[in-house]
Formats: C-alpha cells, sequence, structure tokens
DNA sequence: CACCAGGCAAGTA
DNA sequence: TACTTGCATGGT
C-alpha cells in the first residue's frame, strides 16, 4: 500500500519529468466525446486519421453525424477501427445527449456529476471508461479516469493490490488524492505517458522518473 | 508472422 | 460473478 502523501509525489514527479499533457485534443465538447468513442481499443493515432476525416468532411457536428448515412460515416471513420459498431455508437450517443429533450451541451453542463455518469453509462456503447473520460475531459468533472495502463501501473509498482475491477482502482485513486480537476486531468494522461514511452520501450526501469520514488 | 492499441457488449459456465 | 469472444484498422 501507499501513503496520500506518496501518491501525490509519484505525480509531482511525473509532471516534473515530463510537463503538462495537455489533454484532451480536440477544441469541441463534441469533439472529445467522438475521440471518447474512437479510441476504445484503438490508438489515437488512427483516431487523429478518423477525426480529420471527419472535420473534411464536415461531419464532426451533432446535426451531419445524425443524418449523414451510416455507410457514409463508416468510410469516414474506418481509419480508427471497429467502423460498423463505432458508427452505429457515435449515432446513438450524439442523438441522445444533444437532440433528446432538446439536450445541449449548455443544458449537460447544469447537471450534477452522478447524473451525468448515469446518463451516459445507461447508453450502449459507453462503458466505464469512456463515461469517465467525456466527464473529465469534456465537462471538466473531478472523474479518475481509469484504463488498462493505470491498472497495469498500480499493479506493477504495487501501489494497489487490492482488486482490479475498474470502479475498485478509481476509488483507490480518488480516495487517496484531493478531487481536484486539474489533478485527475494531467495524473490520467502522464501515467499514458509514462506506459507509452517507458513502461513498454524500456523494458527495464532504469530510465523510469520514478526510479527512486518507487525504489526499482 | 504475431501482437498491440487511451473498450464495450453479448454470450457462456 | 468471472471469464471468453467479436469487433477491424494500422503500426511495430
Amino acid at each position: 500500500m501507499i501513503t496520500k502523501q506518496k501518491l501525490l509525489n509519484i505525480f509531482q514527479t511525473l509532471l516534473a519529468s515530463f510537463g503538462q499533457r495537455n489533454w484532451w485534443p480536440g477544441e469541441t465538447e463534441l469533439e472529445i466525446i467522438v475521440g471518447a468513442i474512437l479510441t476504445q481499443n484503438t490508438s489515437w493515432k488512427n483516431v487523429e486519421r478518423a477525426i480529420s476525416n471527419m472535420k473534411a468532411h464536415g461531419v464532426l457536428n451533432a446535426d451531419t453525424i445524425q443524418s449523414i448515412p451510416i455507410e457514409k460515416l463508416e468510410e469516414i471513420i474506418k481509419p480508427s477501427g471497429f467502423y460498423k459498431q463505432k458508427s452505429e455508437r457515435l449515432k446513438r450517443v450524439i442523438s441522445i445527449l444533444f437532440n433528446d429533450n432538446h439536450k445541449s451541451i449548455e443544458n449537460l453542463r447544469l447537471f450534477d456529476t452522478e447524473y451525468l455518469r448515469t446518463l451516459l453509462l445507461n447508453i450502449n456503447g459507453i462503458g466505464p471508461e469512456t463515461a469517465d473520460s467525456i466527464l473529465l475531459y469534456a465537462f471538466n468533472r473531478p472523474i479518475f479516469v481509469v484504463d488498462a495502463y493505470t491498472k497495469r501501473f498500480v499493479k506493477n509498482h504495487q501501489l494497489y493490490n487490492g482488486n482490479n475491477r475498474y470502479d475498485n482502482v478509481q476509488q483507490f485513486f480518488m480516495e487517496n488524492l484531493p478531487r481536484n480537476e486539474y489533478l485527475f486531468n494531467e495524473f490520467h494522461a502522464l501515467i499514458v505517458y509514462l506506459c507509452q514511452n517507458y513502461c513498454k520501450k524500456v523494458p527495464e526501469c532504469s530510465h523510469c522518473p520514478l526510479k527512486s520514488e518507487l525504489n526499482i
């Protein structure tokens, strides 16, 4: 196990080593929501191609996503993979979040976080990670996002040895950190950056900036 | 060639 | 509840 102070120190070390990650890339809430769906089990590089295609075709807006024939949408987002599922999910999610009961981004921002999370999770195609990514990065709510990297990170470094389920890992972070949107934003992005650039490419932990922090 | 990527839903035991 | 499988492209 680990103390709250140690967890904060790890964050500070990562931030000092790598700098701000500036997540989430995307200029609007809609773009972030679309990206969150397209990046499901998919590299961000491929998502960028898909989003770039959507922009080029003038499809990256709520009205067009709903009105465009699904076959066309599939073709446009094809580089991000799972295009049949994802085109369907995009249409469903956008129609629910932007049209149902005259919802709009401004109206959605009025809902409290718990209500919004339930709303998102009840949409077919949105699981816990996608929901929390949207809450944190599109709606700026202090919700900690857990992904495969996060689970590997806490397990490999023995920060948390409890149940490996999504909710449990999330609870570990949220109980041991101040509930702060900026902190959650940066921490998640830094864990992803660390895992992508050090924990895989460098076999040993010799170059890991957390070396002394974690006694490895 | 195999394996992975910023998951999720549906099916099985 | 816990595990398995399909979904699909592009990079290593």
